[in-house]
DNA sequence: TCTGGGGTCCTAGGACCC
DNA sequence: TCTGGGGTCCTAGGACCC
């Protein structure tokens, strides 16, 4: 039997703002990227409670709370921060796995007996963490990933949940299932359909009858329902190698002018080429992402070449190659390019603490790009000789927990 | 007055080879 | 003249996560 924490940090970009200028405190703020066209990443709990949400356009936050204070998101400080939480958190286990930059696994299974309880290891975190940032985080305690990451958002903010394993069945029983790390919006309205609700008849539900509808992912729900979960909490340095390697980003305004177009297409394969440059991966696969003024309508393409690459030019080359087969239909909102179907080359792993630390660093900055990517950045980033903040970075990556497909028959 | 950006995983279906 | 089954690689699209 495991003992697992994850810990969330409560509203984290918020606080660290409002950490970093007193004048934010006890106000409700919201974390934003720069640009008309961005959304709001992190709301501070005051602005909550007025119905300030994430993915809130500015003027949105701005209607239910007059009041909201807008704060322009800063990396840096993000990752900073992230950083030094989890170095917390190695010194308590040896075993912690950042999902993202403001989330993580601890297997403390093995540290029981020297910091007493799991429990204890909770508080001395809290403590610590509180003290070093002043922020707050909820904490999870449960036998596996799935559970301890339920437990933790049950109590917001500064919450401490456990979840006993003979406590399990008894907390599932009447949790819906969307509850479920894993299990999203389509999945809820599929298993709804099947008159399953909550996570205790998901668990009872007959397998078979799940895997019809699911295909192998069914035996998994029924497992997800059961509280069960055998994915292992995976250190930094022992993860998978990344997949890909992307940048898509809205235009200020939408353009139809082709040779803005393929200018901006430029910047975005010289962006994703560099990127691939310095986690020394080549990829072989180039892929267009494209959406178009109405918001809605939009198409990707990929195009695969004899071999690999991580030159700009090259990807220029193959994403123009694509957007040359089609006829635009409308003018575009949004362009991506990415590189998938990567080889990796030889990675040096760090030998010293400090290039251990720092290589960490540069982790968590990616984490900053691949949740809330240039949100944080402004378009202005895209120019020529600016160069993206929080890119010089390894790959890092995670292994989802959760059931990542539905695909109905 | 609109609605970001970074990823992973899974499946279907076609081409091609043995 | 019509037929198999296994495998790999590719494109496209969807669901999910933060």
């Amino acid at each position: 039997m495991r003992t697992i924490l994850h810990i969330d940090m409560n509203a984290f970009f918020a606080s660290v703002e409002q950490q970093a200028n007193p004048d934010l405190r006890g106000k409700p703020i919201a974390v934003v990227g720069g640009g008309h066209r961005t959304v709001i990443t992190t709301s501070s709990y005051e602005a909550r409670a007025k119905g300030v949400k994430t993915g809130m356009a500015i003027w949105e936050g701005k209607r239910v709370c007059p009041e909201l204070i807008i704060v322009v998101g800063d990396n840096r400080k993000y990752t900073h921060t992230s950083t030094m939480i989890n170095e917390i958190f190695r010194d308590y286990t040896p075993e912690v796995e950042a999902f993202s930059i403001d989330e993580s696994w601890l297997d403390v299974t093995h540290s029981l007996s020297i910091f007493d309880s799991a429990v204890n290891i909770a508080y001395l975190i809290k403590a610590r963490i509180r003290h070093s940032f002043g922020i707050t985080c909820s904490i999870g305690i449960a036998p596996n990933k799935l559970l301890a990451k339920l437990a933790s958002d049950m109590q917001k903010p500064d919450g401490l949940t456990v979840i006993m394993p003979e406590d399990v069945s008894r907390v599932l029983e009447r949790l819906p299932i969307k509850e479920l790390c894993g299990i999203g919006k389509k999945m809820e309205r599929h298993l709804n359909m099947m008159s399953l609700y909550t996570c205790g008849e998901l668990g009872r539900c007959d397998e078979a009858r799940l895997t019809r509808k699911f295909g192998i992912i069914g035996s998994r729900l029924k497992l997800m329902g059961q509280g069960i979960d055998d994915s292992p909490v995976i250190p930094y340095g022992e993860e998978d190698h990344v997949k890909s390697v992307g940048h898509s980003s809205t235009l200020e305004k939408d353009i139809d002018d082709p040779q803005e177009i393929r200018r901006f297409l430029l910047q975005l394969s010289e962006m994703v080429g560099s990127r691939a440059r310095r986690y020394n991966v080549a990829g072989k696969t180039i892929s267009l992402y494209v959406r178009y003024a109405d918001f809605f309508s939009s198409w990707g393409k990929q195009t695969t070449l004899r071999s690999h690459t991580n030159q700009s030019d090259e990807i220029y080359k193959a994403a123009l190659g694509i957007l040359n087969t089609v006829e635009l239909e409308q003018p575009v909102r949004l362009l991506g390019v990415s590189l998938s179907n990567l080889r990796h080359e030889v990675e040096q792993l760090p030998l010293f603490e400090d290039e251990r630390k720092k290589l960490f660093a540069t982790k968590a900055m990616d984490e900053v790009n691949r949740k809330y990517g240039s949100m944080v950045v402004t378009f202005g980033t895209l120019l020529p000789g600016k160069e993206k903040a929080g890119s010089h970075v390894i790959p890092p990556s995670w292994r989802p927990a959760g059931i990542k497909n539905v695909n109905v028959k």
